[in-house]
DNA sequence: CAGATATCAGGTTGACTGACATTC
DNA sequence: CGAATGTCAGTCCACCTGATATCT
């Protein structure tokens, strides 16, 4: 059981959320492509959300073959939840660096992540 | 598909061949404790990479609830194939890092690792 | 007896593939 | 037409649970 198990929730939930919030409504394809899960995955994961209430479907007037998906006030709030436990989860696993070597770490974390996304 | 899928092969057996070679002849169950696999999921983990070739299973004589699985010649013939892909994985990795930046990678990583191990 | 071991059956998530109809 | 989108069916590995028989 994972962190976010624990309070019911999951890593894909998170980031289509936080994917949401962050640059607004999408469609499916397009948070696929932000959050790296696949179309098909998708489909199932704007189910469930939508059944929660976290998230609504509808039908792209300007292109029909679209679902733009929207984020809701009660996803806003799951999501404050789940950001919680990932700031949690963040500060124990840093628990033993100092702030100086947690900045170095980011920054070599960084530079290796930036390198993949542009070499891949 | 990730790099031991394109060799066929898998984490899991990467992981109890390594430990095999390292640390010697183990039952399933001290395997699993090394390896951090669930005894249930050994069983066939052991079965696969016996009918390959890979290991050999064998009934402790001292203790008959045991089986003392040993890794094979062409166990280790394995093991260098997966290492060599290991190895190629971290070295596309780490490319943008500098020497003296991996080094310091390898130690912030390593102090957060130690500190999970003691207290969780 | 309690505890460890191997095994089996089964379920869940994440990751993926191939197909299909619809729409652009 | 080709390409993108959403949907469905199904596979695979990693991960986990519970039960059982055997042995220490």
């Amino acid at each position: 059981m994972d962190a976010f198990t624990s309070v019911g929730g999951r890593r894909y939930q998170y980031s289509v959320l936080a994917a949401l919030d962050e640059s607004g409504p999408a469609s499916q394809a397009q948070l696929g492509r932000r959050c790296g899960i696949d179309r098909s995955d998708m489909v199932a994961l704007v189910n469930e959300l939508s059944a929660q209430g976290f998230v609504q479907r509808a039908m792209d007037q300007d292109d029909r073959r679209r679902n733009v998906i929207t984020i809701t006030g009660k996803g806003r709030e799951r999501l404050s939840e789940l950001d919680a436990v990932v700031t949690e989860v963040q500060e124990r696993l840093l628990d033993p660096l100092p702030d100086s070597d947690r900045t170095e770490l980011v920054r070599l974390l960084t530079r290796v992540l930036e390198h993949q996304s542009v070499t891949s």
